[in-house]
DNA sequence: CCGTTCACTTACCGGTCGGTAAGTTCTGGA
DNA sequence: TCCAGAACTTACCGACCGGTAAGTGAACGG
């Protein structure tokens, strides 16, 4: 089965919304990726600011689809949550596109909260909160201090998953694997000392 | 000496820019909230895309001050970085536009390098890689192993600083308020950890 | 007093934006 | 066979975009 038009339209829309941001897209470059007129995408999607809605509700369903990949693989939650969360730090294209539309959702969100009311992000932050309370070091301590800790989690993931082209310019082909490697490295490290909360 | 009127507008133009994107704001706009015309902007900085330039290179020199201030504090390297980390933390008025714009910056400059050939912030990750050098628990390191480790903090400060319309949005205020108190505790723990580099 | 420069204005340009209106073409069921 | 609705199209709208052109008035050095 082909992919429908509408499919085809939302993956694009995808890409070119991490790319260039929610202004810097138009609906009719969108289109035109397809193949088509920008008023066939608005036969699909009635606005340009649904059509984003849309995107961002597939984003977030996603996220949850790893979530629960996280679950089925161990009944450990600190396995689980370490599963999850070396998944988000994939770097294949789908999770490069969804870690630099989040990004731009942070940085945006307030303007188009502020009208539309919708949080797509709550869910998500929510379900990390619940895993991160089932871990033997974290159990029993309250929603923010839990959320504080994964969210600097995602934030050392997320800011240097966004900053692939930047550091790659910067460094060079070469010199940017090497910093890859180190940051896996890296990253285990932290992600193991946040989750057994050890201190020094 | 009242700011120039160059001055009001590059002040405009940074808050701007940091909250909407280059995109999201018009030069009319900028000047408006100077109480110019467009054409008076454009008077000081030839283009938009020079005025933009402008404003990130304002920003690359107060990043620049917070790291002499924070190597004249001390003369220990350890308290040195931990001092300019905690400076980035800071969620004042000047350093969360200055998050957000980086961060922005981060997302965007691929396209504008490929075309302009700058790299802004390529001093200020230099700079925090030979500070990290220093510590005696990453004497000697390469340079990508020490950016990576310094990356990993910056990602937690910078990821979260961007995410505070978001995250009072959705916790509201009073939680907010409490999770910006635990976000403190665990990010002195977590700089504490990599700077020292323990292991568990 | 004159000429230049600075700081700014109004008027305007071609182009792009998101969105509406009004068809046309295709498809599948009664 | 007809017809309803889906999936598009072309044509167009007003608003806004970044940028150019040309000019105005005030400040200032000679």
């Amino acid at each position: 089965m082909p992919p429908t038009t509408r499919d085809q339209l939302l993956a694009a829309a995808t890409a070119l919304f991490a790319e260039r941001g929610f202004y810097g897209v138009s609906i009719a470059h969108i289109a035109n990726e397809v193949g088509l007129t920008k008023q066939a995408l608005l036969h699909h999607f009635s606005t340009k600011e649904k059509l984003y809605g849309d995107v961002l509700e597939t984003i977030s369903g996603d996220l949850d689809d790893l979530r629960a990949d996280a679950l089925s693989i161990s009944s450990d939650p600190t396995a689980q949550l370490q599963t999850f969360l070396r998944a988000m730090a994939r770097r294949d294209r789908a999770s490069t596109i969804r870690s630099r539309l989040l990004m731009r959702e942070l940085l945006d969100n307030k303007r188009r909260a502020d009208t539309a009311g919708v949080w797509y992000l709550k869910p998500f932050l929510e379900n990390l909160v619940l895993m991160m309370q089932r871990l033997p070091a974290w159990k029993g301590v309250s929603d923010s201090v839990a959320l504080a800790a994964v969210y600097q989690l995602l934030g050392a993931i997320n800011y240097y998953a966004v900053s692939e082209p930047t550091l790659s310019g910067i460094l060079g082909g070469q010199r940017y694997g090497e910093l890859d490697r180190a940051f896996g490295g890296q990253l285990d490290r932290t992600i193991a000392q946040v989750l057994t909360r050890s201190s020094e």
